[in-house]
DNA sequence: AGCACGATTAACT
DNA sequence: GTTAATCGTGCTC
């Protein structure tokens, strides 16, 4: 079964950094089965807008020709661009744009909504050999950065390519009322200081002020 | 064929 | 604030 509310390839067939404005508040859903794991967006990332080459984007290597990795953010949008990153990550992004051009969005943290015991399982650490029982993770920390909340929904590398907007997929975005304009706040994106000026300050990431589930630091 | 490093996290001083 | 964990990728030799 599908819901209705699955947000249609359009939605996500404009610019990156619009899509990633417009899916705060929006929700990420993972059906396991017949459970369901899920929560609301409140942080974003866009990457590659089009306009000009992105020295912080994947698809800016290789010359800005595709390569294995990043051929999916070249393709048609409203498919999950995911990679393995510093050798135990795994990160989401949405396809945005147009196919040809490579943009897409980073979900870097949501806010539990759906299955937390489920969600919460999946964070805690196991324990690490000598029995000692692991503290609980508080729930600020499930989802909280975009490789906790992959984590957390279960979300890796077998999905990567996966059309998000196909009724089928176990993964998809549900609508969800908007987020008032004065709740958005935009700023540098993270974890990028390698990348060169002026991508590495421009402010393209996005996240609804004062919510508890934002990544921490930045 | 080899190598430096990353859209991160958690544990440590 | 600092650093280990851990490995696929893209770039150099």
């Amino acid at each position: 079964m599908t819901p209705a509310s699955r947000l249609p390839r359009a939605f996500f067939a404009r610019p990156a950094r619009a899509v990633a404005v417009d899916l705060l508040g929006k929700r990420l859903v993972h059906r396991t089965g017949v459970q369901r794991a899920g929560g609301i967006i409140v942080e974003t990332e866009a990457y590659c807008d089009a306009v000009e080459p992105d020295l912080a984007c994947h698809a800016s290597k290789n010359r800005g020709r595709p390569t294995g990795r990043t051929a999916v953010m070249f393709g048609p949008p409203g498919h999950a661009y995911i990679y393995f990153t510093y050798g135990m990550h795994w990160l989401f992004n949405i396809v945005t744009g147009r196919a040809g051009q490579a943009n897409a969005v980073l979900v870097r943290a949501v806010a539990p909504l759906e299955a937390e015991d489920l969600m919460a399982a999946r964070r805690q650490r196991r324990a690490a050999g000598t029995a000692q029982p692991p503290s609980p993770l508080p729930r600020s920390q499930w989802t909280n950065g975009p490789a906790k909340l992959t984590e957390a929904l279960a979300i890796d590398g077998r999905y990567h390519g996966a059309d998000l907007c196909d009724p089928g997929c176990p993964i998809w975005i549900e609508d969800a009322p908007p987020v008032p304009g004065d709740r958005v706040r935009a700023g540098p994106r993270v974890g990028i200081a390698g990348v060169p000026e002026p991508w590495r300050s421009m402010p393209w990431r996005y996240w609804i002020a004062d919510d508890p589930f934002v990544s921490p630091h930045p």
